[in-house]
DNA sequence: CATGAATGAGGGTTCATTCAT
DNA sequence: AATGAATGAACCCTCATTCAT
């Protein structure tokens, strides 16, 4: 790897940490680049404004994500499986990296074009775990008489809303929450 | 209703539209005065600073959110019903309001105590929404080995991500959205 | 006057002591503002940047340069009465306010619109003086087969250098110095 | 020439081009290097700050100025022939390098020992044109009652506008500037 | 009580200068 | 000797907050 582009992941590292606990007004480039361990003015050689460095830093999280995405819709796993590992892949995602499903709220301070590519890869995200969806109907793991876009949507609004709340709120570190119970609930549903 | 609270309420509003609009940081004081139609100065007769206001506003949505909560709770209602009418409550009140699961993002910069009122208050969210689970297993509708506080998260994170895409994404007006599709796969799940 | 246009005044007189001192670049708001007896901060209610601050000062002495110009142009007086008046004239106003001819040393600074603008304004003083020496012509005071404009260039900068050799090398101040030679020598030339 | 005195010419030529263009503040080090076609460290090798290459290179100036300067005076032409020549020098200078009679202008950001010597260096400039002026009287060419120093600064005055505008306003080069209609006001004088 | 002009702390960004290579 | 990546002081501008009217 080059030499500018490994100090461009390790400021973008150091942006990671720094916005995803303050948020983007609220973090100073001092402290970045103080996180980076290095000057100020340093950052501004590879990136040429604060809104830049994190929206580089909101599309490598995205690139990150969907390149594991990929592989875990792609392996040759049922379907329940499938869907704790992309639980237990998710919740590692955002304890570590940044809570990609909620950066649109941030939308507000992005690029126009950078917006338009946010939304662009969420949709890719749906599509993706709908393409996995759509692989477990063919298996038969799946009912065909369901919604596959509100499908994804309620496997992901449950994913992120119990690694969140297992993460953030019960400092439960990721490796350690139980999947089985959300995997059973999507896959069997709550009725008697 | 004291004039002081009418105005306090006047301003809340003001504040509920612009903060959602752009975030906390983003929001001036000067647009929110605007909005109520009134002078920047008046805001501190009535908070005393920009975080009072922004952690009132949030006080006073959470406590709009769970009067309404109780209602359907407590409802003679079917659980999938009582389901349905949740989601059209939770989508309209984030269309109009703010995400009431996503303040919590912006903790950072809420005071201490706050912090920690909004994150009892989230929890007597789960508790009411866990009560409903469970008034559902008594009445036979829910099966009764279900895990209930993750049974609670799957159901709000699927609606808020569900409403959240159709309103923010889709452009789709909260009245509009169908339940049922959600409804569906929460009762009966994916298997087939 | 307008309290809104008194203050904007106040602050232009603050920045026209503070820019010919320092220049553009090493001028700073916060000197400016001192200078106006005012926070830095406020000058941004009046002017919407340093930038527009310094055009509107160059306007304002522009302004102020060319309604005395027109006066002396118009006065019944012989020519050489109003060279020595113009040289007084303006020899008081770069010695209090700053050298109206060499603005356009700054215009790297200045938007394109108020570079022409400057341009358009020296054209005008130039056409002001020309047509000064058009009367002087008329009059039979002039002789008839002048170049206008290189008249009028000769007598602006010569007016302009023995001005400034006076005020800022030899501090003497604007109404000590002797018109006198320098009417001479342009009415009479220098031969023999 | 020594090496090391040929590298700080091709600086000094390079910061002229810049400098000129921008004015001191504007002008950067790594764009006056990228001139010279070296790199922004190497500067440092032979001058030891920015303010001191911006004084060199006035010294430089003044220097080159005053030795054809000299020459002119000089030369054995008549007054009118040396006018013509001095202001076709004085154009092509100001066309080519920076205007040197404006350069006190920036003399605030001048060291006090350099303001003092550009001083004495514009005065010897001044003494020189008057000594032109005094062989003038002497071989009768000009009156004898001129206030010598006045009729230098007319001179200069004179020259210095018309040759400004031309080149800068006009976008005339200098070498196609007639000095013609400038003399014979220099000598003849207004006057009807 | 309501106002909005005034304030100045705070942070993004630039660029002269240094120094390891 | 030459380089250019790194540095951080300096400065413009924003906006929460105050207070005289």
């Amino acid at each position: 790897m080059d030499l500018v582009e490994k100090r461009r992941i390790e400021i973008i590292h150091a942006a990671m940490k720094v916005f995803s606990n303050n948020g983007f007004e609220r973090s100073k480039m001092e402290t970045i680049a103080a996180e980076a361990g290095i000057g100020k003015g340093t950052i501004y050689g590879y990136f040429s404004s604060k809104k830049e460095l994190f929206e580089e830093m909101i599309c490598y999280n995205i690139d990150k994500y969907k390149d594991e995405l990929i592989k875990i819709v792609a392996s040759q796993q049922s379907f329940s499986k499938k869907l704790a590992m992309l639980f237990s892949y998710h919740a590692n995602f955002i304890e570590k990296n940044l809570d990609i499903l909620q950066v649109t709220n941030n939308s507000k301070l992005l690029s126009c074009s950078m917006k338009n590519r946010i939304i662009e890869e969420q949709k890719s995200f749906f599509e993706l775990i709908e393409k996995m969806v759509n692989i477990g109907i063919s298996n038969g793991e799946i009912k065909d008489n369901i919604d596959g876009e509100v499908a994804v949507l309620c496997i992901l609004g449950a994913i992120n809303q119990l690694a969140g709340k297992r993460i953030f709120i019960d400092k439960v570190s990721a490796d350690n929450i139980d999947a089985a119970p959300l995997v059973d609930i999507i896959m069997e549903g709550l009725k008697n």
